[in-house]
DNA sequence: TAAAAAAGAGCACGACCGGTCGCTTACGGG
DNA sequence: CCCGTAAGCGACCGGTCGTGCTCTTTTTTA
């Protein structure tokens, strides 16, 4: 049963290229299997059904982003260095890892974000993991430890700032648009650092 | 042809809350007919394409947001009063004038970011107007006036907590998500105006 | 008010969609 | 080595898609 998991590997490879670039239910079946190099039919043999597949796009994907920017930022110290790291792993993630289709995580999000059902579900499930990551790490960027709102205000600068150099980039064509970026993110750091330090 | 005028608005208006929930692409003429009440034939003697259509809405959106946000902004002096109008109706603007499907330009962005052709060269080159008029109005938040580099960056980051509230309102639930919003938009204006001032 | 023009209905088309079924092939564990 | 099973193929289904065609109804205008 080995060669199955590698082929289910490739499969769910092109559809989350895909579905980043067209969006999830754009994906066509079809398409995806010509890139496998499979027939439609074959696909049906590792996923019962499209949207099966799609949970597994996303559970791929998310797995993929916690280990690209939050278990590499853990390299660093806790606190600024990591935060610092995780950072511009993340923007790395966008400009680099999905260069072509862009973020496949913001994608799904833009899409998924009014349509009820168990694909949303997932996918929120997963963002909240996220959200918990980077709140967490948040507060230990200060001794004494940030307040939990503080955190999550502070998450929501980084997270603002992490929207905001992906819509400059991409859709502005600012290829550039990771300095002023960094910069927000920074002097929010240092802001919150130093409060009641 | 009077009449042919308003009917086109009804298409446009239907059109543009299914590509705002949905994506352009996934627009469905059955639909958008069946709303405005009339056949899918009947639509063809208003748009020669779905594609026209498509660069109709995108015009109609564009023209909106401009009036809903800015032009309402103007209501108020040049300056900090006049952002702090504007940021508070674009959030509200995805908030109330789109509460059940979202912001249309958002959903548009997300869509045609990596989709080249005339539909997204045409919203390109409205969020380049956008991108213009909130730069220019950020200038004017001091005396003497920022320069533009300062403006950039503070457009920027205006830009991102405007995309992190919809991103926290619309995906994680969070229905307070303007106070973390506006309080960070807040304090980033203080920061801008106080610089040199 | 009559003619011209616009608005719209009905239908059919080819393409593509996700999905099923039965068949063959190839791999893997005993 | 052998056999069960996983892997994969090709044909096909019902349905939806955008779009063209012809014909009728309504509106506007001269």
């Amino acid at each position: 049963m080995r060669k199955g998991e590698a082929t289910r590997l490739r499969i769910l490879e092109a559809a989350a290229r895909q579905a980043a670039a067209r969006g999830l239910t754009a994906v066509s079946l079809a398409d995806v299997a010509e890139v496998v190099g499979l027939s439609k039919s074959g696909l049906f043999k590792h996923f019962d059904s499209k949207e099966a597949m799609q949970l597994a796009v996303i559970e791929l994907v998310c797995a993929r982003f916690i280990d690209f920017v939050w278990t590499a930022a853990r390299e660093e110290p806790a606190g600024r260095a990591r935060l610092l790291r995780a950072f511009d792993r993340w923007l790395e993630w966008g400009e680099h890892e999905w260069a072509d289709c862009g973020c496949p995580v913001n994608a799904f999000i833009a899409e998924l974000d009014d349509q009820p059902g168990p694909v949303r579900d997932l996918l929120r499930e997963r963002l909240q993991v996220f959200r918990a990551t980077g709140i967490g790490e948040m507060r230990r960027v200060r001794q004494p430890p940030l307040t939990e709102a503080e955190a999550q205000a502070a998450y929501f600068q980084m997270r603002s700032f992490v929207l905001g150099h992906a819509d400059a980039r991409r859709m502005m064509g600012d290829q550039d648009a990771r300095d002023p970026a960094r910069a927000a993110f920074e002097a929010m750091l240092d802001r919150v650092s130093a409060v009641a330090a």
